[in-house]
Order: structure tokens, then C-alpha cells, then sequence
RNA sequence: ACAGCAGGACGGUCUGUCGCUCGCCUCGUGCGGGAGGAAAGUCCGGGCAACACAGAGCACCAUAUUUCCUAACGGGAAGCUAUUCGUGAGGGUAGAGUCGCGUAACAGAAAAGAACCGCUGCGCAAGCAGUAAGGGUGAAAAGGUGAGGUAAGAGCUCACCGGGCUUUACAGCAAUGUAGAGUGCCGUACGUCUUAUGGGUUGUAAGGUUAUGUACACCGGCGCCAUAGGGUUGCUCGCCCGAUGCCGGGGGGUAAACCGCUAGAGCCUUGUGGUGACACAAGGUCGAGAUAAAUGACAGACGCUCUCUUCGCGAGAGUACAUAACCCGGCUUACAGGCCUGCUGUAUUU
């Protein structure tokens, strides 16, 4: 079975993991999210993720707590189509979602672009065997 | 019944699946706790903590009716005075002093010791002098009405009315009110100015402990005594410290963990006192503690409100505002909907 559990281990508090993060990550956009990501090779360690909501695009606490749980829910059902591949290559990651878009959204939509970016990650962090040995 | 005024209290409920966080234990597929009335704005006042602190003057900021409440407040309660809105229940605003000085747009002759027209006297006239009754302007025009008086007028004088000041009596803890007497004293607002009271700074990322650990900041003692410099609230005076030497302690950075961190001016009930804010007594009770930050996501059902309606057990839409970050007391602002108590107006019935 799944495994839906979403213990503190895979979330992303330190500090300076996160600046490593925006320093040496890469990036793209499943729009209303902006996915930010660093690999590890030959590593076990779990995904580990956060998300930011801009204060610049909500200024009401309310709504980006609400924006928060709902990306988090969407990550936390789906994050076996990531995590799985991961573990069969050896590779761990570091994830920061961003919330571009000024406007709320509902779960349903959320959902479904979680999925797409999760699914793209998957092709992106493919080992490319042609350039290194 | 409808419309409204004041005060108070509330602000969804249940089921399933998958999760988060804290505590406890019998350590598991366990049990229990887990946002608000404003948690918000960060506008006041405290607690707590660290640092600072001889003192004097000026400056700066805040407050300013009375009595009371409170740990305290710039908050609250009950009053007082003036003014204003409402038919009304009621609501809003202002409230230390004022000798001097400044400002009062436009209009208007003039915005404070006023002469444009008018009126009166003198004069042939030009004009000079007197005059605040009347006109016109304005937010505001020198208390109002009447009589006397006068060349014409004017608190110039008198009567009554309105206001101020002084004073006496009574009521009230007091602000103040009521009544009497005296005084012709009679624009208003704001600013400046004056007086009284208060004000050290920084906020839990405070601050403390542990771990890792090194080139130097910092602290203590001794020494040196001369200036640069620094501190003391912004300035002045005054005061204090004082680089480079020796000895000892130990810091920066990483910010990892723990304490601070939730039992408190706490909450609930009852009683007593008080018009009230509130106080006192007795009994009961423990109700979040996260840290890139939990308290949730999805599905369904039920409430509640509105609209449509074939008046049905129907259909559709909506279900607010706002997410703890050390803790309390207020203030301010946001808020779908109910609910309770007292009162007002209108209409109707008996």
C-alpha cells in the first residue's frame, strides 16, 4: 500500500539547506506553482519539501494558510510518484514549492498540477548516462 | 405586529477515509488534548528579562471637567457643563489657564477700538466733525426689546430679558446646580504662550544552559595618567570610562538541542456589598504550546438564512470576519446569521 504518512523528517527547516537550495537548484513552472529543486546522488534520504506562499501576493494570514494545506495535502497523497523512482536510483531531493498566482484555487486544480509537476520531476531527474560516466 | 435605541451573550453539528502536532502509557494499526471574539491592527498600560543609571538647566513627547474603579493606563463606571443630531428611546463632539502676541479665506467700507451708503451739525460748495439706529456683505458685524436722552446717535442712562465676574445661603464627597445681592463688565474660534503631572532603552529572535570549537571582539585584576576618542536621553554644563603592557577568564561564526513556555492580576458557579465599573467570601476546575511554524484535506448528511415555488418531506444559491508565536488588562477596526433583557415610536385590538 501507499504510504500517505508525512512525518517532520521530509520537511526542509534548515536554513542553510534552503539557501543551498535557491542557490544551486533548478527551476520550472507548472503554473500557478514554480517548482525549485536539488538532486543528491547516492543518497537514501526521503524528498524533503516546503512551500512558500508570497506575504507580497496575500497579505490575509487566512489565506495562505489556506493555500498552504491544500499543497501540502496535494503533495502528501501524491508524493509516491516521485519518491518512489527516486529511491530505485539512489537519488535524493530537495523541493520548494512557490505560489505564483495572486488568486485562490480550488483542491481540485491544485491536485491536478501537483500531479503534473511530480510527474515531470520524474523525467527531468532521469540520469542522463550519455554526458557522465 | 412593524420600525428602531441601549446593554449582554453566541458565532455551526455529525459520520467515514487519509494525515499533522503535543502529552501519557501497558510502546501498538493505543488513549487523550489541540485557535479567536476579535488570535487581527500593534495604538496605550503592566508583568517578566537584559542592559544602563552622580547630578543641574533647557529642549522634546504624552496627558489635562469631577468623583470613583483598577496592578496600571492615554482604559472603564457614574455624574457635571456647553453644543449638536434624532418625533422618541438615545447618540455624537468638546471641556487646565489665557496677561500678551499672531491668524480669521472669499465677499464686504470695516474681521476689532470699524464710517461705504445713510443720519446730524458746520459750510455756498468742496469738505471737516460727530454717529453703530437703518442698508448691503459674510460662517461671524460689536448682547436683545422698549423707554428716556440727544443736533443725530450710542449701556450714554433706566426697566425687563440673555451672558460674564464677585459674593452669600442651601443641596452635593466634588465638578456643579438653585435662590438672593452687587457690578454696565458684554464678540468668537484656533495657534503661540503659561501651568501641573508623567516619561531610561530594548523586546522572548529578550535572556539562560549544553554541544562543536578557533585567527580575534569582549570582560575582570594590575600597571600607565597624556591626549585622541567613547559613554551619560537631543543640547549645554558637569561627571565617568579610557586604546597600546602583563596575568586570568572567555567570545565571533555555525545557529544543533533544551530551558524561557504556559497555573495565570486564570476560568466557572453561588452568595454578599455597591446606581455602576468593580470588590470580597466560599466551593469547584486545569482548557494549545507550534518554531520555514501543527490544529488539516476530501466525500457525505443535518442545521440556519435568502430566492423561486405547482405551497410539498420540492429546487437553487449562500453559510461571515479572521489563523495563537512570552503572558495579561484595555482601545481600535472587520464580521453571515441568530438569541436574551430593558426601553422608544407608529398602527391595531380589548
Amino acid at each position: 500500500m501507499n504510504n500517505h504518512c508525512l512525518p517532520k523528517s521530509e520537511k526542509l527547516c534548515s536554513r542553510t539547506a534552503i539557501n543551498r537550495l535557491f542557490a544551486e537548484g533548478s527551476a520550472f513552472i507548472v503554473y500557478p506553482l514554480r517548482i525549485v529543486y536539488r538532486i543528491d546522488e547516492n543518497s537514501t534520504a526521503a524528498p524533503q519539501f516546503f512551500i512558500n506562499i508570497p506575504k507580497r501576493n496575500f497579505k490575509r494570514a487566512v489565506k495562505r494558510v489556506y493555500l498552504r494545506r491544500r499543497i501540502r495535502e496535494a503533495y502528501r497523497l501524491h508524493k509516491e510518484i516521485l519518491a518512489e523512482p527516486l529511491a530505485r536510483r539512489n537519488q535524493s531531493i530537495h523541493l520548494a514549492f512557490l505560489y505564483l498566482d495572486k488568486n485562490l484555487t480550488d483542491f481540485k486544480s491544485i491536485e491536478k498540477n501537483m500531479i503534473e509537476a511530480l510527474e515531470r520531476l520524474v523525467q527531468r531527474t532521469e540520469p542522463q548516462q550519455t554526458t557522465e560516466s
